[in-house]
DNA sequence: TGCGCTCCCTAACGATCGTTAGGTAAGGGG
DNA sequence: CCCCTTACCTAACGATCGTTAGGGAGCGCA
């Protein structure tokens, strides 16, 4: 029930189970058997299993938040960057926080449907927030003349749902680097939406 | 058991099912109490809650493959067509087979690591060949110079995500019509593949 | 009229689900 | 030495899971 090491055991065990087979394809005693005890015996340290998912997607929308912020931060730091480099850090942030826990992120991204509908509510409104960001520099981008217009809407759709495909695909063990990585998704997306199409 | 159209109608109540709580958190009695009927007599109709899975994988995945291999021909008999016009087409295939069956086609993306392995596997190799047909156009356009350099394999994931990402979003009832949707999202695709990063 | 076929029913099966109750063994601090 | 805490156990609960067995109502065709 306390935030222990063991807790943190649980939750990482967890995350690769929801992560292959689903929250609902995945049973209390399927986490269990990852640690080697009895399915009771979570209980322990656990009130629910609704309550480890929730830490999971929680935490996780946490670190997806405070990694935009710090890079926005950043970016009124270095003063009069223009949209092209705060869309940019932006993308960076996020496959950061991708990369550095693909299993956690996973989860976020595909189960916080699992959640009860008062906690899905609000994840659901701290994601629309989350897209707002992007949504407003390219905005910012479209009316500065940077970027090519478009329907902001839907080409912010598009970039995040390719970032959140990072965690279909990623594999920390594979020959990509992360950073390498990070790189090749900002210029995609910044060609995406700068001008001149076909 | 028999292709009727009450077979349809399962499949159909099944795949919205499936998209909103996924193939483990929906139950053979959810899919029946759609239909206003018990869940036992859906067995009259079906030989198993795989099979309806499978059903519908299956004839999304085969839909897919039929409007890329429509859109390639298409390519070929307007000849000498260079790589962006072959992408376009791909993207307007693909969306299109997204747009016109919401539902189908999340189940098709999402809900395939619920298939027992070997039909899994064989999902899993006709997704490679799709994919490899983007990424060799990709592969001819670089090499010709009409796109820009890049890890063709990241960026054939970044795409077919992105496009994939659409099931997540799509409302046939929404603001946006289909047909500008695909030319939206082709542009944002050839515009990312083009040359000149920023 | 009667036969068969389609469609659906109730009842039940064994398995598995999330969760609770209650107990035990080990270790550290008074 | 005793006590408290931590970490795990076994046993069991009621609910729900996918699926099977067997039967009945209605319709079309002989």
């Amino acid at each position: 029930m306390v935030e222990t090491t063991r807790r943190r055991e649980i939750e990482d065990a967890a995350s690769s189970l929801f992560r292959e087979h689903g929250y609902s394809g995945t049973s209390v005693r399927d986490i269990a058997r990852a640690l080697d005890i009895q399915g009771a015996s979570l209980y322990s340290h656990v009130d629910s299993k609704q309550d480890v998912l929730w830490s999971i997607v929680e935490g996780t929308a946490t670190r997806f938040e405070s990694a935009a912020d710090a890079a926005i931060a950043n970016a009124a730091l270095i003063a009069n960057r223009g949209p092209s480099a705060r869309l940019s850090g932006l993308v960076h942030a996020h496959v950061g926080v991708v990369t550095d826990d693909v299993g956690r992120a996973s989860v976020f991204v595909h189960e916080w449907r699992s959640l009860g509908s008062e906690r899905r509510s609000q994840i659901a409104r701290r994601r629309d927030a989350y897209e707002a960001r992007f949504r407003t520099i390219i905005d910012d981008g479209v009316e500065a003349g940077t970027f090519g217009p478009t329907d902001s809407a839907v080409t912010t759709a598009f970039i995040l749902t390719a970032l959140n495909g990072l965690v279909a695909w990623y594999r920390p063990d594979g020959r990509i680097d992360p950073a390498a990585l990070a790189d090749s998704y900002a210029n995609l997306v910044l060609r995406a939406v700068m001008g001149v199409p076909a």
